[in-house]
DNA sequence: GTATCCTGTGAGAGCGCTCTCACATCCGAA
DNA sequence: TTCGGATGTGAGAGCGCTCTCACAGGATAC
């Protein structure tokens, strides 16, 4: 095979204008939205820049305008920890979709190490961005604030940390986890278990709440040693559910915080000989695959994630096309998918 | 809370110039690696960096070297398959290892329509970014072809068109399909089934052949009936498999060409009461975290994926900063994981 | 008829950077 | 001593675009 033609010069306004016999600055006019050009004019243009396959060049157009029509989706994150779970991938679909219709470029910054989160933090207030969406964020983590304050658009996905006024969507976890359990209580069970996530994360924090909130209305005393908190991982929730019923053989429910765990938790019972969901019930988070087909499928409370990442996206595209920055919350509702793990 | 301050215009080569009391020009060797400065003045300079918190504008700067230290990602898939398989999350993992140690920015781009797709063609050939990878590519797609006759840098995820001279990173998907196989035949089992992705991309033809490999040189005679191609995904394997078990019940044995594809026959054959591994034994392929999550666990064929992303990532890094062209191809060996489905 | 406005267009500056070229030193060799 | 060649530095052009301003010419107002 011959060696390819190396691209001849792209085109540029310059010769556009020439082609079309006008000025740089009317093709310019055509090229961004054709105020103030006359009809004719206009198609004259328009011919030349289909005759030349004319695309603009965003780097000498980012240079003038101050903006790069790229926004960043920063996941602080361990990337280990995003997989098996495709809540990242959904999240990105609901986050693309809405990006695509506005003409923005999403780029994506993963920062591994302490290291990486200052170089991010420089390429953010660099002005290589026009606005972040930030997810995944642990603790107090200082990144949205720092980012706020420096007036870059920035929208948190899930609750951001107490006392920063910023943009956020999020599940309504506490309410999710509330329904799944008093679903287990409706069942008749009483000594309910929890796998909660990381306490330091919200959405961990949250779900836990909701928990409790459920037992306190069904008059149901609190039992700490029922609260078993670590990651959202499989094998830890193996290994705390084999814990949980040697400490506590009476349990007849579990609400699992996430899908994975629900997994884990289920291998654990199974090998303790317990069925799910005659002696045990079990209610999870997150309606993934793995709650429809686990065996017996578990019920879940299904998050609407695709659209947290449009809301997300389209609060970001807001900020970034106005000069509007005031703070916005969103809540969105979860669903309780019912089936074969809780007993039904 | 208080409007936040706007922020001061960020600083620029000219800034750090006066502050040291040099030239733009110095500034500019400093920045770019402080070749013919002398220890002195550079020392000055970047003294002057970092006390004006200065970071390079990239938007001037790809003016002007018609670089734009970003390259994309493009998956012109209907996003919907690519949840539940974590294979999408994993590769992007090994790519953003990679890109973010040679200071490229990953963009994401996934065309959903005709229309998108001539927009990203565009787009592509505009001169926005330094390379392109191309991963999940169906039937005979013109891509690939098109972006490496104009010149720009491509590495293509999987087997790319036939007569396509471009370079790629692929999983031995034939001889990872053929082991898998190999393994039910030692297992004792002669009526083989396969569940097979759609048959226009490469990666579901190749498990085909891998399959069918394994039969010949075991001498058992192939039967188109137990080739069953459709999509990747687990309801309509589910559905498949019902249909397999209705109209050849003398199946022993099933070798499914995705995890969820497994997963979805799993279903069918409990539905069926026929037990796995006994009645039939199973093999899949991907060994995600459902192979292992499944009752009985997976036999499975484990991808490197996260190395797949980090090799399309090291051989494109080298076209973009070389003027190197030459394609080439890399094959990443498979392995597999057994487990109980198959009766191990 | 002149003053005023609006519309369509072009000239030209300038965004922040890189890169070529010129030049001023300084060194060692002839 | 003179010269060629490093070596370190600065001046200035120019990348492709947007945006302000000026201005011509037609419509509208008095």
């Amino acid at each position: 095979m011959s060696e390819p033609a190396f691209p001849r010069r792209a085109s540029t306004l310059e010769g556009v204008a020439t082609e079309a016999g006008v000025s740089r600055a009317t093709v310019s006019r055509v090229v961004n939205g054709g105020i103030r050009v006359s009809p004719v004019t206009q198609r004259a243009v328009e011919r030349a820049i289909q005759r030349l396959g004319y695309t603009p060049n965003r780097a000498a157009r980012a240079l003038v305008t101050r903006r790069t029509d790229s926004v960043g989706l920063v996941i602080p994150e361990p990337t280990s920890h995003i997989f098996g779970d495709p809540f990242f991938s959904r999240l990105v679909r609901g986050i693309a979709e809405i990006l695509a219709t506005g003409d923005l470029q999403l780029v994506l910054l993963t920062p591994q190490s302490k290291a990486d989160e200052e170089r991010l933090a420089r390429y953010l207030t660099g002005g290589h961005l026009d606005g972040v969406l930030l997810v995944s964020l642990h603790g107090q983590d200082a990144l949205p604030g720092f980012l706020q304050s420096r007036g870059i658009p920035v929208v948190v996905g899930g609750r951001p940390p107490d006392g920063v006024e910023v943009s956020f969507v999020d599940v309504d976890n506490v309410d999710g986890a509330r329904s799944a359990v008093r679903h287990l209580i409706r069942g008749g069970r009483r000594r309910i278990a929890t796998l909660t996530g990381p306490l330091d994360m919200a959405v961990a924090a949250d779900r836990l709440e909701g928990y409790r909130a459920a037992l306190a209305e069904a008059g149901i005393p609190l039992d700490h040693g029922l609260e078993l908190s670590g990651e959202f991982d499989q094998e830890r929730a193996h290994d705390r559910t084999r814990e949980l019923l040697r400490r506590h053989p009476d349990v007849d429910a579990i609400f699992a915080a996430s899908d994975p765990m629900a997994a884990g938790a289920l291998q654990a019972l199974r090998r303790a000989d317990r069925s799910v969901p005659t002696d045990v019930a079990m209610v999870s988070f997150d309606d993934s695959g793995l709650a429809s087909s686990a065996e017996p499928p578990m019920t879940s409370v299904r998050q609407p994630i695709e659209e947290m990442g449009r809301e997300m996206a389209r609060l970001l595209t807001r900020m970034v096309t106005s000069r509007d920055r005031v703070a916005r919350r969103v809540i969105l509702a979860t669903e309780l998918v019912v089936r074969g793990s809780s007993g039904g």
